[in-house]
DNA sequence: GCGACAG
DNA sequence: ATCTTGTCGC
């Protein structure tokens, strides 16, 4: 997995997002999509508690969890979220007994204004198809026309000229919307659709990262300092 | 041709 | 992300 070095600051950071840039592929490089897993991280006391989540799609429901505790070597700087967590996500996985088709993390892909946030070099080191999901924009533009699904509206997000991915608006609810984009070996429409699949009326995140969520922080709630 | 923004 | 009470809604 660790065939590269993991940069060791903002200057390696900054050339290795270049280059992960280039490498990852936006195209659609899966079959069936049975087993999705959510990945998220919450923060105490300096700490970071991860969780991850391995859901079945068809039946719905969980068939894994883990969680990992550890101490980030980086401090968080605005757009850089993947120095501190993607090392994480990596440990996490590699507890995972059950494979994955898919994964989602909390952050973006190549909506970035390097079109490398923390779920594209996530799926750089992983090499499966990851969506980034993010609560909150970076850097990026909107503006086309929206597009209603359901009670949801959707518009283009850009950096640039460049189309990196769509938010999710909710209709007839006063939620924050969500912001979604790929990570890896997945197309901008079809992380839409597969983030859709996963939303229901009563949640704002998709399944797999709202299990994922919850999990951190009863994880992060119940260690004694 | 609008640009502050991830966790 | 975290620090925080009550409170509105399903």
């Amino acid at each position: 997995m660790f065939n590269v070095r993991f940069p060791t600051s903002l200057n390696e950071a900054r050339k290795f997002q270049q280059i992960v840039s280039q490498q990852i592929s936006l195209k659609d490089e899966f079959g069936d999509i049975n087993y999705i897993t959510g990945l998220d991280i919450s923060y105490k006391n300096k700490r970071a508690y991860g969780a991850a989540i391995v859901y079945d799609c068809k039946n719905k429901k969980v068939i894994e969890k883990k969680r990992v505790e550890m101490l980030p070597k980086f401090e968080y700087v605005s757009g850089f979220l993947f120095m501190r967590e993607v090392p994480i996500f990596l440990k996490l996985v590699d507890q995972l007994v059950n494979q994955s088709d898919l994964f989602l993390v909390d952050g973006h892909g190549i909506a970035h204004p390097a079109y490398a946030g923390s779920a594209t070099v996530f799926g750089y080191f992983i090499k499966k198809p990851v969506i980034g999901v993010a609560k909150a924009p970076m850097n990026v533009f909107e503006f086309g026309s929206e597009e209603k699904r359901e009670d949801f509206l959707i518009t283009n997000l850009y950096v640039g000229k460049r189309l990196v991915g769509k938010k999710i608006a909710y209709k007839d609810k006063n939620w924050k919307p969500i912001y979604v984009s790929p990570g890896n070996n997945i197309s901008i429409s079809s992380s839409l659709d597969v983030v859709i699949n996963l939303l229901d009326s009563k949640h704002k995140l998709p399944k797999p990262l709202l299990l994922a969520h919850l999990a951190a922080n009863e994880y992060k709630e119940n260690i004694y300092h």
